[in-house]
Parts: structure tokens; C-alpha cells; sequence
DNA sequence: AGATACTTCGCCCTCTGCTGGTCTACT
DNA sequence: AAGTAGACCAGCAGAGGGCGAAGTATCT
């Protein structure tokens, strides 16, 4: 079994929470052509219902999986399952390790794959939406592209699964049809006269054992049976199929995966493939299929916004904007829930996004480097750091910037007043920002698995800022002290200076006569004065007085009479005259 | 057939946090 | 003067919110 290019993706980039996909790490050859997923929907199901090869599925569940998925069903909930094509090579089409290792995670789908190029094999189960009720009998319906033997450019599909009130017969396989993956309709008791369901229409099942795709099960199928023509173009183009006493007759677009139990429905999709779109908008001469669309779209020329929120000033062009603008903005509800954590989405969409974040799929590849992304926007964000544009611009110092972002955090720092800044809980540090706090934090106030040791005394530390607050308590100490007297200093070089004192030691020798000095600068000092006839000391004169001295002494800070701090410098010999003469 | 409900795709935005280069104070 | 460490700063990606608009299915 070849992995997943998904899974061999490289992630320079961020990683990807979430479980890791198991699924390949055993294999055994069932000798068949095909495999089959099955799905079971906890205690509503039969727990002695035969899985794969005979299996109770109850036995398969057992083991569970990797991931946590699908707990009980709640009240409200749709699911999503997330298929991933494999492609397979020949010799490879080892389908026993697939379909035992989703068994146990996603314990529901029946599927029938061809053995070829490529298999779906699912993902995750997640939970979505609203609809579902209690006590629902388990049923899982899916329809599946006729090409998903060969769609090799689709990586990552997703099917809705919807809980409607059907069993799926075990012994059957899911079928597969040509067209689009087709979402069903949402459980609602209004629509359940016109949901398909396997046992009622056998549109769904196929013989697992027969080795043919599934679809041509379905055409043996009508084949049987009498099938009823049309007179009708559209209606031409669909497979019908004869009511049996008890049955009803199920009608099935030959372009897609649609069916419907009413003949009127289906030629109303017919026309969803074609392109005849009579209705031209006189503003921009876009065309339309239908009145309404047109009249939604000249809305959003004119500005015309009926449906009015009635909690705020926004409105909208359609009552399903607002309606997903007040949750959004009011009722705070988000029907849509990830079975893998506690995120909630007011859309579909926007849980599809986020179960990226569990499963890693990022579909957006640059083509440019190695980056691939999980949405659009952040592709396209991308693409602006191969470009090197700047879009963002600073109003007022016309720096340039790539994010809005990044621009907004400079003109706060650069351009603002009363910048906010943050405190650190642990030091009376402030820093400009959030995430520089965050780095103060892991670098500062950080354990330290390995104590680190003061260089001046024998104290350790497990945060590197109690060793730097501890190691200023060592910095004016006289930590180096005499033995043989009461001498101490700050530095070790004046202590062995000192010790000189006590052994009589004088390593500096004049080489111009024979006198020896402890010090460098004293021998200096002596050679300058007795030995070069070239120097010539520095005479510094006093402004007040006149007087020449040999060097300054320093720079001073002294407070005047009034309170202010002024900067004088001072001869050392002068110095008590200078002050109080400056002072007064 | 029109109205309505619902789905899907796309775009843009904000907030967040990590990273690495630069600046600066301190040793 | 040089080395070091912490703060500053821009770049950049992850995650999610909110809305516009078009398409499709169902209801009346």
C-alpha cells in the first residue's frame, strides 16, 4: 500500500495537531476486488451484524481506533466523512489492512471500491449540523462519484453523511454512481417522503461479490427490469425505472448522482445541466438561469437590501444572509460541531476549514516552493512573499508592509499614543508586545530542568532570572578577600595586587635603573618622569582661577539651591572651592 | 414558475504567535 | 573594544469570523 501523498506532504511549516492516520500498518490480503467500509452507529445498530469477512462488527469496534470519533449522535448533528483517495500500484491492491483499520475508526461506511487505481478511504467522521434526532435508526447513505478509480488529481473529498431514517442493509455495498459526490438532504421529517433509501429503493445496493463497479450492478439491475421511456428530451436522458407492486419508482439523472422520487424534480435538475441562461442582467449583462437569481444579483447593483436585521442596521439581499448573519452576530448558534474537539461553526465551510487543522490536508499548494496551505486566502497570502509586494503602507511614515497586520502592530508601537504594553506577571519588565512578552517568559521565567549554578558562590537556580536578580547581589559585594588581613575588593586583579603587599613581590622593573615597582602604571609613572625627556604633562587650567592642574578628576552631578541637576566638572585640587563656589 | 430554503465557494479581515534580524545596554 | 543577552521589530503563517454572491433543491 503506497502512502497517501497527503500524509507525504512535507510540513515545513506549521505542525499539524491532531491523530495520525494508522490506517496502512497492517495488511492482509483478502483476495477480493474490492472493500467494503462499513459504518455502525452504536447502539442503534446491530451489534452482530457481519462486517468484513465475516466479522462481527461489534468485535471489529471493539478495538476502536486511533482517533475519537462520533460519539453518540445529538440531537442536531450532521457528519461529515472525510475520504482520501489512495492510489494504488499494481501488486499493491492489499484492500484487507484499508478496510480493518477503518472499520475500527470510522465503524459505519459500506463502500465498494474497485480494485485499480485509486480507493477512497476515509479520514475522519465528524460530526456536523442539525437534523438528526434521537433514537434515529442508523443508516448511513452516501453516494460516490463513478471516478473515484481515477480522479487522481482529487486527493481529499468529503461526503456528507447524513443519519436518515433508513438501515442500511450490511449485506449490500454503498453505490457508486456517476457525477458529483451528492449531499442528501438534512433529516427533517418534511422531507422524508422524498429521501431514497437503500431498503426501500435498491438504487443503493450491489452485490459486494460481484467484481463489477457498482454502477454497472445498478444498470444490470434496470436491465431486469422493464424501464419506462420518456418521450421527453430530458427525460430521455434519465434512467426511470418501473414501479414494483409496493415500490416506489426512483429517477435517476444519467449526468449525475441526483435522483428523485418525482419525475417533475428531475427535470427541473435536467436543467441544471445546461447552460441556457435567459435572463440577462441589463446592468452588467451576466446571465442567469432563473428570475430569481437575476433579481438577487441586480439587487446587489441597486443596493437593494430587504431583509433587515432587526437587532442591528445590518440588511441583506437575502433572508439566508441574514439569517446567517444573526447567528453570527445574535443568536451565537453554530450548529455546525468537530467531533475532535470543542470548535463550532455557524457554516459548513467553516468546519471543513478547521478539520484541516486535525488531519493536515492542505489542498492550496504554491507552485513556486514547497508551501502548501489549507485555504485560499492563505495561498494567496503566501504568494505575496515570492512577489516581495508591500501592499500595506503606513498613513503616516509611508512605511511599507506585507500584512495588514503587521502594519497596524507598527503605527500602535510607532505612531500612537498611550501604547499598551504589557507587564510581566513575573518582573516589572513591560514590553511593547504580546508575543515579545511571550519570548521574555520562555527565556526569563522558564524552568530549567538543570539547575544553572552563580558563578560567585555556590547558589543555584532553576529560572534564568532569579540567577541574574541573585548575581547582582554579588555586583558592589567586596567578595575577594585578603587571608592575611582585612583587605577586601571587587576585583580579583586588586587583591593580587594587595597580596604583593605581603610578600614583597615587585615584578615591574625599570630598565633604566634598578628600581622595582608592584604596579605597571607606578613603573609608568616613574619612567615617564625620570626616564623621558619628551613628556610633557597635561596642564589643566582652572576657568575661575587660572591655575594649572595635571589632570581631571571627573564629571559631577550637583542639585543648585533651585533643584536643578546640572553636569560640572571639577579639579580635584579645587574641588571644594569649585563646589561651594558653584553652589552659591 | 416564482418564492424560499439551503449549500457552496470565495474573499477579506482580525487576532495570534513564532521566527530571525537589529538595536542597545550591560559586562 | 568585544561579547552577550534582552527588547524591539517586521515578516509570515495558523486559525477563525463575517459576509457577498451564485447555485441548487424544495415548497407553494
Amino acid at each position: 500500500m503506497m502512502a497517501s501523498e497527503d500524509s507525504a506532504l512535507p510540513e515545513p511549516f506549521t505542525k499539524i495537531k491532531g491523530a495520525e492516520r494508522t490506517w496502512d500498518r497492517t495488511r492482509e490480503d483478502d483476495g477480493g476486488g474490492k472493500i467494503s467500509w462499513v459504518k455502525e452507529r452504536n447502539s442503534m445498530c446491530d451489534p452482530h451484524a457481519e462486517g468484513l469477512n465475516g466479522a462481527p462488527l461489534a468485535k471489529l469496534l471493539e478495538g476502536g481506533g486511533n482517533l475519537e470519533l462520533s460519539p453518540s449522535p445529538v440531537q442536531g448533528e450532521k457528519h461529515l466523512i472525510m475520504l482520501q483517495t489512495v492510489h494504488l500500484k499494481e501488486g499493491e491492491e492489499d484492500f484487507q489492512g484499508i478496510s480493518q483499520l477503518n472499520i475500527q475508526q470510522q465503524s459505519g461506511v459500506h463502500m465498494v471500491v474497485q480494485r485499480g487505481a485509486s480507493v477512497l478511504q476515509p479520514l475522519v467522521v465528524v460530526q456536523q449540523g442539525v437534523g438528526a434526532q434521537q433514537n434515529l435508526p442508523t443508516g448511513v447513505a452516501i453516494s460516490i462519484q463513478d471516478g473515484v478509480y481515477t480522479f487522481h488529481d482529487m486527493e481529499v473529498m468529503q461526503i456528507n453523511v447524513l443519519q436518515e431514517k433508513v438501515q442500511i442493509d450490511r449485506s449490500k455495498d454503498l453505490h457508486v454512481v456517476e457525477g458529483k459526490v451528492q449531499q442528501l438532504p438534512p433529516n427533517e421529517e418534511g422531507r422524508e417522503k422524498d429521501i431514497f433509501t437503500v431498503e426501500k429503493a435498491k438504487i443503493l445496493s450491489c452485490d459486494a461479490k460481484d467484481d463489477m463497479s457498482v454502477s454497472h450492478c445498478e444498470h444490470k439491475e434496470q436491465e431486469e427490469q422493464a424501464s419506462i421511456k420518456n418521450t421527453d428530451t430530458l427525460e430521455a436522458q434519465t434512467n426511470t425505472q418501473h414501479r414494483k407492486k409496493g415500490e416506489k419508482v426512483i429517477f435517476h439523472c444519467d449526468l449525475c448522482a441526483f435522483t428523485s422520487l418525482r419525475m417533475s424534480s428531475l427535470n427541473r435538475h435536467m436543467k441544471t445541466h445546461s447552460d441556457e441562461k435567459p435572463h440577462v442582467c441589463h446592468l452588467c449583462l451576466k446571465a442567469f438561469r432563473t428570475v430569481t437569481l437575476l433579481r438577487n444579483h441586480v439587487n446587489t447593483h441597486t443596493g437593494t437590501r430587504p431583509h433587515k436585521c432587526s437587532d442591528c442596521e445590518m440588511a441583506f439581499v437575502t433572508s439566508g444572509e441574514l439569517a446567517r448573519h444573526r447567528r453570527y452576530k445574535h443568536t451565537l448558534e453554530k450548529p455546525f460541531k468537530c467531533s475532535m474537539c470543542k470548535y463550532s461553526s455557524v457554516e459548513a465551510s467553516k468546519l471543513k476549514r478547521h478539520i484541516r487543522s486535525h488531519t493536515g490536508e492542505r489542498p492550496y499548494k504554491c507552485y513556486l516552493c514547497s508551501y502548501a496551505s489549507k485555504d485560499t486566502y492563505k495561498l494567496k497570502r503566501h504568494m505575496v512573499t515570492h512577489s516581495g509586494e508591500k501592499p500595506y503602507e503606513c498613513y503616516v511614515c509611508q512605511a511599507r508592509f506585507t500584512q495588514s497586520g503587521t502594519m497596524k502592530i507598527h503605527i500602535l508601537q510607532k505612531h500612537s499614543e498611550n501604547v499598551p504594553r504589557y507587564q510581566c506577571p513575573h518582573c516589572n519588565t513591560f514590553i511593547a508586545r504580546k508575543s515579545d512578552l511571550g519570548v521574555h517568559l520562555r527565556n526569563l521565567h522558564s524552568y530549567l530542568a538543570v539547575a544553572m549554578k552563580c558563578r560567585y558562590c555556590e547558589a543555584l537556580f532553576h529560572e534564568r532570572y532569579a540567577l541574574i536578580q541573585h548575581k547582582k547581589t554579588h555586583r558592589n559585594e567586596k567578595r575577594f578577600k585578603c587571608d592575611q588581613c582585612s583587605y577586601a575588593c571587587k576585583q580579583e586583579r586588586h587583591l593580587i595586587v594587595h597580596k604583593r603587599t605581603h610578600t614583597g613581590e615587585k615584578p615591574f622593573p625599570c630598565v633604566c635603573c634598578s628600581k622595582c615597582f608592584r604596579q605597571k602604571q607606578l613603573l609608568t609613572v616613574h619612567f615617564r618622569k625620570h626616564h623621558d625627556s619628551n613628556f610633557k604633562p597635561t596642564v589643566y587650567e582652572c576657568p575661575k582661577c587660572g591655575k594649572g592642574y595635571s589632570r581631571w578628576v571627573r564629571y559631577f552631578l550637583l542639585r543648585n539651591l533651585s533643584g536643578e541637576i546640572s553636569l560640572v566638572k571639577y579639579y580635584i585640587s579645587h574641588f571644594y572651592k569649585e563646589a561651594v563656589y558653584w553652589l552659591n
